[in-house]
RNA sequence: GCCGCUAUGGUGUAAGUGGUUAACACGCAGGCCUCUCAAGCCUGAGAGUGCGGGUUCAAGCCCCGCUAGCGGCACCA
């Protein structure tokens, strides 16, 4: 591996200095719930329930432009569906405007910032300018050397003004992040960034620091994409007097192609996995392993609880992390397979009630017949969206025939309509119909007529179930009931030629 | 352009303070089992650790340079 990492480390080094983690989500409603923000999120979640400590869901909305209440809504909802519950907040920025302010006016009362009536419009044209010669460009700092005079003169007159943070003109910042390090920045590359903008409103570094410091945040755990940004905090904290918490950035999490992940790699939105049928559980576990590792590559399925007591800042990696939809679906399947059909039932449930399958006795009286379904079925699903799929024939008699499979099956061989009506003769007045005698019946059949007993089964499988792949035979003429199976064969059997 | 970060099979990770044939998982190929598929089990292909130097008896781990990728450089967050 690259470079050295904090050196040193021990796992009590994570709480050191702090009696109590307190943690924090952050999103900017901007948009919906992503791959990103969720693992962020979760990252978040996990460092808090380890140590007993807090977390808080925090709305940065300081952006009126872009932010709106849907996306509040949206990040909210895909938070509940992952189980992420926070302690404190929602708290949203824009209702706490008054407090930025006092804090903006406050370091300009210090000498740390200073009043800007500079027009953003020039200063963007000459940074675009600038931007389009392959420039540097940095504010030159024009308010910054207004006299006292003419800063009260331009006040009286009405200027709108913005403050800006008066950066060191030497030296260097220097914090250590948990994760990449001691990170080092020369000052003079820092340009007098804006606090608060001439419409009053904060921007995204006076109004994260204030926050965390007052919401007496323990230990930022946020995207490597605010690492480069994180030396202007530091000095914001520098500044205010107070003491910086913890930093630890996580690596990005970028599509198969190495770019950032975005609409073009398909679903990016936590509830767009909802709908595709994985569990809470497997996405928890599949976020997790995206940029951190319990340090043990052969253990990869966790259930949340063991998730909690391996995560560590210390696992979390450096390099980008790149997102394998394949592997998600594969530790989907294995969480499905994991779970007992008791607890896969609200889950399977509300895919069933989505499609129109649900039906109040399999909560009922038909909950042990469900159960054993569900646990049929889990075995070869990989995403809940399975269950009704291959799960139809179980919870309907309206059910695709698969035309491959009929050919395959049904149609190859001309002796099967015969063994077919047959095998509904015999199982008609089987009793007891279980998993022992219809075995017995359908094999023994088969020895009579001096076919393979496969001839049989694939048959009807397909009559039964209009598939090619289904659980093992005998479980799907159990599960399906004699009454139901003895019909579908008949049926099928009908429009079968000799 | 400036600043910062990263670099181990196709993908995700291992390889405590340098020390055998670079390991595990996903995926892939083949086999076993078998009523299909999945699961499970077995076997296999696939990297010599971005490139180039250096230090050392010994380098994936340390140092220097380069390249590439990513991020940041807004009165966005």
């Amino acid at each position: 591996m690259g470079g050295p990492r904090v050196s040193t480390w021990e796992p009590q080094d994570e709480v050191t200095a702090v009696s109590h983690v307190r943690v924090r989500f952050a999103p900017s409603p901007t948009g919906y719930l992503h791959i990103g923000g969720a693992r962020t999120a979760l990252f978040n979640w996990l460092f808090a329930r380890k140590y007993g400590g807090t977390f808080i869901l925090r709305i940065e909305d300081t952006d009126v432009e872009r932010s709106s209440p849907e996306m509040i809504e949206g990040i909210i909802e895909g938070l509940r569906w992952l189980g992420l519950d926070w302690d404190e907040g929602p708290y949203l920025q824009s209702e706490r405007l008054a407090l930025y302010r006092a804090r903006a006016e406050e370091l300009v009362a210090s000498g740390w910032a200073y009043y800007c009536f500079c027009d953003p419009e020039e200063l963007a044209a000459k940074r675009q300018r600038a931007l389009a010669e392959k420039r540097t460009w940095k504010y030159e700092g024009t308010c910054r050397r207004l006299s006292a005079g003419e800063v009260a003169r331009r006040i009286a007159a009405g200027h709108p003004r913005a403050i800006r943070f008066k950066v060191p003109e030497e030296g260097v910042t220097r914090f250590t992040d948990r994760v990449y390090g001691e990170i080092e920045v020369r000052n003079e590359s820092i340009e007098d960034f804006v606090l608060l903008r001439s419409d009053g409103y904060p921007t995204y570094h006076l109004s994260v620091v204030v926050d965390d410091a007052d919401m007496r945040i323990s230990h930022i755990i946020r995207g490597a994409d605010h690492l480069s940004n994180t030396p202007k905090q530091v000095l914001l904290y520098r500044a205010f007097g107070w003491e910086p918490p913890v930093f630890a950035h996580a690596p990005l999490i970028l599509g198969p192609d190495r770019q950032r992940l975005s609409k073009r790699h398909g679903a990016m939105s936590v509830t767009a996995y909802r709908d595709m049928g994985f569990l809470p559980e497997a996405m928890r576990n599949f976020l997790a392993l995206l940029g951190w590792s319990p340090g043990d590559p052969s253990r990869e399925i966790l259930r949340t609880r063991e998730l909690i007591e391996l995560f560590s800042l210390e696992g979390i990696s450096r390099a980008n992390a790149i997102f394998n939809f394949e592997k998600a679906l594969w530790m989907n399947a294995e969480h499905l397979r994991a779970m007992s059909a008791a607890e896969l039932f609200p889950f399977v449930r509300a895919e069933l009630e989505k499609e129109g399958l649900w039906r109040e006795e399999y909560g009922q009286e038909r909950r042990e017949w469900f159960l054993r379904v569900v646990d049929l079925l889990k075995v070869r699903a990989r995403t809940l969206r399975d269950f009704v799929t291959s799960g139809r024939p179980y919870f309907s008699d309206d059910f695709p025939m698969d035309p491959e499979a009929v050919q395959k099956n049904l149609r190859t061989n001309s002796a099967v309509k015969g063994l077919l009506l047959e095998l509904a003769d015999r199982f008609e007045r089987l009793e007891p119909f279980d998993l022992q005698t219809t075995e017995r019946v359908l094999r023994g059949l088969a020895e009579e007529r001096g076919v393979k007993a496969g001839v049989i089964i694939n048959a009807a499988r397909t009559a039964l179930t209009g598939s090619a792949v289904t659980p093992g035979i005998f479980d799907v003429i159990v599960a399906i009931g004699r009454e139901r199976a003895v019909r579908r064969l008949r049926q099928v059997a009908a429009t079968l030629s000799e």
